[in-house]
DNA sequence: ATATTTATGTATCAATCGCTACATAAATGG
DNA sequence: CCATTTATGTAGCGATTGATACATAAATAT
């Protein structure tokens, strides 16, 4: 596009993945632009030009989790040849990623900002909008499951796309606590305990 | 006590639920001084000269927020005859308390400050105290069904509370994204239906 | 070569942060 | 009455917040 002019002497896609783990790690008012800039190795002037605003950079932050850190999980649901499957790897896959230790613990998605009055309102709604797009692919893996016959016709797949969502919200808090991988494949064990009970199939 | 000098013009408790209101919709480091001063109808230095720091109004407000607020909910594990009773009442009570919708919405102990590094440690670390001690109830509740004989001695209570306290935990912030008490019941049902698969009593 | 364009790095900006010094007000003790 | 004690309210502390002005550097366009 524009080559004109001096040329960038950083990557921005690495240095946006740095401000990604600052955010991540300290949620979006615990991420000061010192702390940013210092983490992206650049001052925040270039910071500034280069994405604008703190707002934007957190926008740009997240919306990269989502297709770095969180593609592997989701594609979980698309990939699974059954709902039953689909949802218990989901989860796991939860599980494993939310106890890495070598990374922030739990979700930036569900832990970045949770609180409106403070942080910015663009950033709660976008943050909202991406849990309900999460909640909304649930939904339509149960109803994926209903239509080919996996599950009852009067399943409620709202109800269950909800319980199985929260579950994973609860498990980012679990995993800020310090929880085991252990520990949380105890939650996912408890979550798919419910499966069988939900969708009448008492097979176990 | 001590009833020297100018007598103080506000009431302490009244205050400190206001505090405790500011910091529960806002979070600790969403709360600012201004912002405590305000809602408490003080200036700054009284609050201090009543409280000592911002910290020690958190930890007082958390405090009363435990004994007012979360009682109820807590109660509940003690009164139900069972265990089963115990924990569905407990989530039932759960949901209804964190889709009022003139207090902020969730929990007070699990929204409050889960950003460590921003936050003081002390912050989180009380917290974080709070949260165990309330694992560590659902915990004993189970082991007393155990005992019992209401659920099987193989049964694993620490798994199961782990389970339940993660859903109450994904319950704040499902309730934070303005869920309804019916979406929160959801959740609920969610979870008892669990209860049936971990219990071995398959009865429905 | 010169003009133009964009990036870098220093040095800030006004606003707000948690917190406090200080003078005054209002109570009790002697 | 006067000293002591505690609370109130104004004013402001140093530090940090998100964000910029500005001079310089390094590239392309003509």
């Amino acid at each position: 596009m524009s080559e004109r002019g001096r040329p960038r002497t950083f990557d921005r896609t690495a240095a946006l993945r740095r401000a990604m783990d600052v955010f991540w790690a300290k949620g979006y008012e615990g991420a000061s632009i010192s702390d940013l800039a210092a983490a992206m190795g650049i001052y925040s002037p270039s910071l500034y030009a280069a994405y604008g605003s703190k707002e934007a950079l957190f926008l740009e932050a997240t919306d990269l989790y989502s297709r770095v850190e969180g593609a592997d999980i989701w594609l979980a649901l698309e990939e699974a040849p059954t709902a039953r499957l689909a949802i218990e790897r989901f989860l796991r896959r939860t599980a494993k990623a939310y106890s890495q230790t070598d990374r922030p613990q739990g979700c930036l998605i569900t832990l970045g900002a949770l609180h409106e009055d403070s942080s910015r309102g663009a950033i709660c709604t976008d943050l909202r909008r991406r849990r309900a797009e999460n909640l909304t692919a649930l939904r339509k893996r149960l109803e994926r499951g209903v239509a080919e016959g996996e599950l009852p016709a009067g399943f409620d797949c709202r109800a269950a796309a909800t319980f199985f969502a929260t579950v994973q919200h609860g498990m980012s808090i679990q995993a800020r606590d310090g929880a085991s991988r252990a520990a949380l494949l105890a939650t996912v064990a408890g979550a798919m305990a419910a499966w069988k009970t939900m969708a009448g199939t008492v097979e176990a």
